[in-house]
DNA sequence: GTGAATGCAAAACCTTTGCAACTGG
DNA sequence: CCAGTTGCAAAGGTTTTGCATTCAC
């Protein structure tokens, strides 16, 4: 549902790997293809898993070096939005994220960098993590449905 | 720096763990003593080490029983700042974290929740979960003091 | 007495690393 | 050519789990 984004951040790939030192490679191209293609803030594993029907032999290893390539170079964010395994996401805009604690999704927010604006003198802020943990419109309405079984 | 937080919090331990099913014992009210003596935001381990200052027999694995029922009964957060350990926090009132990049320490920070009003429609907000990371006072004027090289 | 908690060790989980072979620029 | 990259396997750090023993209530 954002497809200006793929066609403004595909074409980056090559040169920015290169403006950073990174080598372009078909297992960056299929890595970062995956990123794009579901934004569903993937863990390594996802990544892998769906990067292998494209390139079987890509090894997980591989993976986390592509990942850690892109959030170098400015392709991908690294998100944690819980304990375990870290999620990516190719948006770089500048944004939050909400975690359904239900369908155990994450959302993009469009929220604003404002909340740094507060901070104690002598605190200079540099990055804001924000991530708001709740029910998502499906599960929340899902909710409203069935209020204790089934009909 | 805050002596009524630890007045008010230090009677609670034994009702507290009670009124969740859990039971109060010695290492639980150990843990708890080193969470309000430094409150540092230590990892597991952090707290498993101080423990054994004046429990020489506890296990790393009760100190995660222990702090994983504080976390469940309210008496303690578990932040999660960086990859890596995660980290537990006794200050139960609404409140952000600041992590300094530079000495990797986690302050806390009275930051509202006024961030999660402006959700989207459908979302509903359970918890806000935000982090600013930077630089703090002491590192901040650090660098200023120190341009290039000692002098 | 009984279920919960402890301590120990082993396992699980996520991630990084070492290294030989390979390859993109 | 050659530094960067790959794939594999092994190791690393953090957290959880299994189980016999002990303990709080």
């Amino acid at each position: 549902m954002n497809q200006t984004t793929d066609q403004t951040a595909e074409p980056l790939l090559n040169e920015r790997l290169a403006t950073s030192g990174f080598r372009f490679t078909p297992q960056r191209q299929s890595v970062y293809a995956v990123l794009l293609s579901e934004r569903d803030h993937p863990t390594a594993e996802d990544v892998f898993i769906r990067a292998k029907r494209e390139m079987p032999e890509i090894s997980l290893a591989t993976v986390y070096n592509c990942l850690e390539a892109f959030v170098k170079c400015g392709l991908a964010r690294q998100v944690t939005v819980e304990r375990g395994a870290a999620r990516f996401c190719p948006n770089m805009r500048e944004h939050s994220h909400f975690y359904c604690d239900v369908c155990v999704r994450v959302f993009d927010l469009p929220l604003s960098g404002e909340v740094a604006r507060d901070l104690p003198p002598g605190f200079r802020a540099v990055r804001v993590d924000l991530t708001i943990h709740g029910s998502c419109p499906d599960c929340e309405s899902a909710a409203g449905l069935t209020p204790a079984g089934e009909p």
